[in-house]
DNA sequence: AAGTGGTCTAGACCACGAA
DNA sequence: TCGTGGTCTAGACCACTTT
């Protein structure tokens, strides 16, 4: 059994919020079943002491979370712990690092000018817009992986070599304030050209995933376009999606 | 100017929505600018004679679909239209449907058994559950475009031939109250097999996108996993995700 | 009929950002 | 200092599901 948890109410994190957190506590623990009902709203408010609205937006957060689930007229209902993972948003750079594996990046290449016609587009910006254009190669310990083109504009964030061999494109977006929130990306495959594959140390016609992706952050800026090439030996993507 | 629609406080749709629906129409007219701040909360909900909480509640809706950002102390505004594409969860015939292509769809075995232990532990159920397991190539016009494998779980849904010959799996799935609500897939890469390559009228060695995947019902309840092979050149995936 | 979640209100106070 | 959005309350009424 969790203790409960006093609600702290002169604390700057919101009331719902610790609500919701201690909720989820006591699911994940195990506390209460999979499959299992909650109490009814009312009562739960009533015995945490908050206001029948907050106990509703707590729940309604689990809810958006794919926590619970609650029908009308029925209650509310624990679900799956399966089903529960969030969907994401990360960079190879971040995956490799979250799976223990050692990243390291060359930059062949890293130069300004002006967006070419095709990124100007796809970045929404207009034509003639200068961005850092960079073609990087990622290892995973000694195994090449992937190579990789981007694009970002300047006055989004000026990319310099030193950074961008020691820290991911998405780390330094981030630390510049332009938190990519939101990515449309194009997956798809084909094979390695006979440049590509002596880059990536494969053989020619070796299937590659490919992947553009143009992102942009909380204002609805666009702060990267990618195009990239990984070896499909090594790599795949795993997703989560909600309709 | 897009007239101002009276609110129906009769409508069954709840007041919420019908705001919402309304800036939305107001704000994909153009007639307010992208980029452009909305009145503030308490002038709005006056304006249309709803209480602040639910003048809220359309706003946040909102948000939560991209279409406005807010900030504390400055205002609320209109975000860039290429950055309010929804994410969705849609599987290969809903695509081709909507892309004006003609699915057409050739079951190349049907049968009930149990499920391969694999297969059992990426559905999260009991080993040995008994599953329709189902072979398909579809077509797009004349065209070969993919080779899948399904499992459905007996209790989700008994699958018949001629139901999946005229209909995709999803329209099944969601006919029979299994609306797929979350799906984690897996995509990657590789080279055909040579009876890969012959069912798919390609050549040995043609580069190929992959994509397992499972997916889930609102309840949490695995309803799908799929293993699909589509032939690269002529087809990919395209993506939107949030974080 | 009883119990559940869904909607809506009117008003209060607070925290943050800009002028 | 002022204007903005963020949080919270107490209570009302409604719609749906189960018994």
């Amino acid at each position: 059994m969790v203790p409960d948890v006093a609600l702290d109410r002169s604390s700057p994190v919101p009331l719902y919020f610790q609500v919701a957190t201690r909720l989820q506590q006591q699911i994940e623990s195990g506390e209460m079943p999979v499959g299992g009902r909650l109490e009814n709203e009312v009562e739960l408010a009533d015995r945490l002491g908050v206001s029948r609205p907050t106990m509703r937006r707590a729940i309604a957060y689990l809810v958006e979370r794919g926590m619970l689930v609650r029908k009308r007229g029925v209650g509310t209902q624990i679900v799956h712990p399966k089903v529960r993972r969030p969907v994401e948003l990360t960079s190879l750079y971040d995956d490799l690092v979250k799976t223990g594996q050692q990243p390291r990046t060359v930059i062949r290449s890293l130069e300004i000018k002006p967006a070419p016609d095709a990124i100007a587009e796809a970045l929404g910006v207009p034509f003639g817009t200068e961005v850092t254009w960079v073609e990087r190669l990622r290892y995973a310990g000694d195994e090449p992986l992937a190579l990789m083109h981007n694009a970002v504009p300047l006055d989004v964030l000026p990319l310099r070599r030193a950074d961008l061999e020691e820290r991911g494109l998405y780390e330094l977006l981030r630390a510049a304030g332009h938190v990519p929130r939101m990515a449309n990306q194009v997956v798809g495959a084909r094979a390695a050209t006979a440049a590509e594959a002596r880059v990536l140390g494969d053989s020619r016609g070796a299937p590659m995933l490919t992947m553009a992706r143009t992102a942009w952050d909380e204002q609805g800026r666009a702060v990267e376009y990618g195009s990239h090439l990984y070896r499909a030996s090594r790599y795949s993507f795993e997703l989560t999606l909600t309709s």
